[in-house]
DNA sequence: ACTGAATATGATTGACTTTGACTGAAAATG
DNA sequence: CATTTTCAGTCAAAGTCAATCATATTCAGT
């Protein structure tokens, strides 16, 4: 069997199970342990799947692929995630320099930007991509090129983030909770995050519904260090945080 | 057997199977090991699927979206570049550490790339986007993004460049011509394009053979800084030059 | 049809890569 | 904190590779 038949495998028994052992691998796909070991080293640095402690875990939580507008537009929540993004916009103002953070949800945000005057910088290509083309001044920070999200992460990302000071900042994210902070599932995508943050005067992390009381991987901010945009507070835990706006059902 | 038979029962076979062995190809198509080799080779570098250790694989290179590849495909002299950017696709190596600059005729080459192992830097999104979706290693320069060709220019930009240090680099060009060298219209473009070559070891200048004897508004090299890849000069001017590389008609 | 050059093929080689078993170290478990 | 499981590293064996060479085929020019 060819070594990319079986990342391929690997990848898709991945997927499916959302996480799988070893154990189970070397059963499946007839070969040694060893080798399974090797080819999880090998997809985990290629960043296809995250290597943990017995097996590996899928890297990508059933998030939106390569051609955004399409299979964005498929996911879940459209409608809390259009009013988040139809209130965010609201908070840029002319002069602002604003980061906008790569993904769906701050994809929403953008439809809804008019502030051709402000400047944004954002780490998403298709975002950079989208503002350009509405006439907006835009900036991509440099870094490495991460195939399933295409958001510029690594060490580079990191460096290019930090000559700037920004009056507002836009964040995605995959679970809130009062303990673990803000979380996502990627690691470097967390750091790119967690480095923007500290930059911005003002954060907002954009959250449906759904992200709270989820937990992902990687914590990149206390639930302090932001404020939150949400449509609706359901859970009476988080009700005395004051930083967590509700925006009003249309 | 004749060879081009099989050149495309292999393609089949690949197609059909998503990756084969050297040894299935062997039995199937009755013939040694060492031609099947050959032609695994002659394949992977016209870019028709990818050579992995012990057979090939399929080259996903599938969905090209409406953008700009569209566009780029209506342009004129496409055969040249064709041409062109499958030459210049065979001068990167393992170990190689590229830098693609964003234009049309650059786009021709990066669907002929077929070396995984290179890490690839550019300045071009839609670049950086297919570049990344083969399966590449990819990290884009910062910088701010310009609406008409959606590459990456300005101060940021050059100030990224910085720190880079290729083996090649691939350009697109406007105008050459022996007095004003390499010439393209847009100022920032050129700044970029001049910064990335002095910061490579073999510069290439990917130009079919429309863009002799025109000049453009900016010089970004002369004509001694860089290789010269074209199909054919077509002007006794040019035939001085030994750094011109004309590449033999198919 | 004959000759020599160019090309295609298949066998052989030594270099390189991948693999699976084994090991002692590290991490999880109870 | 002792036991079990998992881990990364090393090793030898097997498999794969590009390069080389000898043979076979094709083809152009005579």
């Amino acid at each position: 069997m060819l070594a990319e038949e079986r990342f391929s495998e690997i990848l898709k028994l991945v997927e499916e199970h959302k996480s799988i052992t070893v154990q189970e691998l070397t059963e499946l796909l007839d070969t040694s342990e060893s080798t399974i070991r090797r080819d999880l080293t090998t997809l985990h640095k290629k960043g296809k799947l995250i290597k943990v402690h017995g097996g590996a875990t899928a890297v990508n939580m059933g998030q939106y692929t390569r051609d955004e507008s399409v299979d964005v537009r498929q996911d879940l929540n459209i409608d809390e995630k259009v009013q988040i993004g139809k209130y965010a916009a609201t908070l840029v103002e002319k002069d602002d320099f604003v980061y906008i953070d790569a993904g769906t949800t701050t994809d929403f945000l953008i439809d809804f930007l008019t502030e051709q005057e402000a400047v944004y910088v954002t780490n998403g290509i298709m975002h950079a991509r989208k503002l350009v083309q509405k006439g907006c001044k835009v900036c991509l920070i440099g870094g490495q090129l991460k195939e399933s999200t295409l958001a510029l992460v690594g060490e580079e990302a990191l460096n290019s983030l930090r000559k700037y000071h920004f009056t507002k900042g836009f964040f995605g994210v995959n679970g809130i909770q009062p303990e673990s902070g803000c979380t996502t599932p990627d690691i470097s995508e967390a750091a790119v995050k967690e480095a923007a943050i500290r930059k911005c005067k003002n954060a907002y992390v954009l959250a449906d519904s759904t992200k709270f009381n989820q937990i992902s991987s990687v914590t990149f901010a206390e639930l302090e260090d932001v404020e939150i945009i949400t449509t609706r507070i359901r859970d009476a835990v988080f009700q005395k945080y004051k930083n967590i706006q509700e925006v009003a059902k249309l």
